[in-house]
DNA sequence: GCGACAG
DNA sequence: ATCTTGTCGC
């Protein structure tokens, strides 16, 4: 289709006119990842999530001591929206909103933890693993849907999981968090391996399939939305 | 040409 | 993701 606003890639990329350059960008920056497990356990997991307002993100992150599940510190930042919303960009969306809310943060999290894939990703390079290698901090996928791969349906009690293999590898685990509930597509992004991503995402699970670090990203992601709605000089109204 | 397709 | 109140099921 068309388009009538320019958009760019954080590397000055435009879409669609560099589409090829995107495409081998991402696989380039996909060998640069390094899945392999965590050498100490975390201290700190943070979960991340972004929202929309008009042509802006809002992106948030919660951090919690990982061992006692306390929340000890929250912040968030705003940024232009400049990549439309197609599948396999979604990193170029919500990305810079998310960085710019933990370079936010006074605490540097061990493990990161977010709403869509890490490498289960046609390039092998979504969301997380996008953030993870530009901050150089442990990061997790943890998508509400799938994005590519074929799995078979996990056992329905809580903690079954099975493998989610993409063109013959094995890059993520298909979780069921929560009984009673689709499951959740598991894959590491950049500093982990898949082992780790599952171990840390379950022990992180309360009450809900979701995980906590991620539910309490998006309710602030929320409630700022709504605190910004009907601000001007926000851009929209 | 017809589906699939993160949030 | 977002638009939105009540309503069906466990
Ligand atoms: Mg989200």
């Amino acid at each position: 289709m068309k388009y009538d606003k320019v958009y760019t890639t954080p590397l000055n990329l435009r879409w669609p006119r560099d589409k090829e350059k995107i495409l081998e960008e991402q696989a380039r920056l996909s060998r640069r990842l390094s899945i392999a497990p965590l050498k100490r356990a975390p201290q700190y997991v943070a979960g991340v999530d972004a929202a929309f307002l008009g042509d802006k993100v809002i992106g948030a992150v919660s951090v919690y001591i990982y061992e006692t599940g306390e929340l000890v510190e929250e912040a968030y930042s705003v940024k232009e929206v400049t990549f439309p919303n197609l599948p396999g960009f979604l990193a170029f969306r919500e990305g810079p909103a998310i960085i710019g809310a933990v370079e936010r943060l006074k605490v540097v999290p061990d493990v990161i933890i977010f709403d869509g894939p890490g490498i289960a990703h046609p390039k092998g390079f979504g969301l997380a693993s996008y953030v993870g290698l530009l901050l150089t901090i442990p990061s997790i996928g943890c998508a509400k849907t799938r994005l590519v791969g074929t799995y078979k349906e996990p056992g329905a009690r809580q903690g079954s999981h099975s493998a989610l293999k993409y063109e013959g590898e094995s890059v993520g685990s298909v979780v069921r968090t929560r009984e009673g509930a689709s499951p959740v597509f598991v894959s590491p992004g950049n500093l982990i391996d898949l082992k780790g991503s599952v171990d840390i995402v379950l022990k992180c699970t309360g009450k809900y399939r979701i995980t906590e670090p991620v539910r309490s990203a998006d309710a602030l992601t929320r409630k700022l939305k709504k605190a910004f709605e009907g601000d001007r000089s926000l851009g929209n109204a």
